[in-house]
DNA sequence: AGTATATGCAAGTCGTGGCTTGCATGTCAA
DNA sequence: TTGACATGCAAGCCACGACTTGCATATACT
């Protein structure tokens, strides 16, 4: 079903790739890469970070748009939604 | 950091249990392996439930408590909260 | 044209996660 | 106490996921 948008923000990287996109959006693979290694202290290679951007392109929630060489990519926090609806975050009522 | 949580929702069958407790709290361990099994068609052992149950109750979102022979389980939303709290889940403002 | 830049593709390695298996512990009922 | 029931513990297996490496493609610049 949506096991994609679980999966994705399964892992530590990814996370801080939507962290990263959040604060900055419309980054550039490169721009990612090193902005990632720069505030985040990850320091994976640029092809790690390409393969995280595809899961998460899957799972919709990031959006990229290839432009001359670069390839632009944004955050899009709607299949977030499906968590929320799917259990209630909210303290039970007793 | 909360690492835990999304570790615990990544796995399809965890997120099964965690429908399952929504649907009824307070199951026992049996009593949750045998209704995953009716009406999630999930046929993993009693200790592949079991360890699943550890890491919910690691990421908080499943609190548990033994009587007698018994441990039930409850479950608790509360840790999802800091999912939309981190990204926005709204559509973004153009 | 040729070179540098930015990204894509594919195969291989390696660790970890999910699951099983077997046995141990603990509780209730006769 | 003995046996049945509910759960816990620990080691091992196996597949998948994250990462790297090497090469290919494509776009810009001079």
């Amino acid at each position: 079903m949506d096991d994609d948008l679980y999966r994705a923000i399964a892992d530590p990287t990814r996370r801080a790739i939507l962290d990263e996109l959040v604060e900055r959006d419309g980054q550039s693979l490169f721009e990612l890469c090193s902005r990632l290694i720069m505030k985040h202290g990850i320091s994976s290679s640029r092809q790690a970070i390409s393969q995280h951007l595809e899961l998460l392109e899957s799972a919709g929630l990031v959006v990229a748009r290839r432009e001359g060489r670069y390839k632009f990519h944004w955050f899009n926090g709607e299949p977030l939604k499906a968590i929320t609806k799917r259990w209630p975050a909210n303290a039970k009522k007793r």
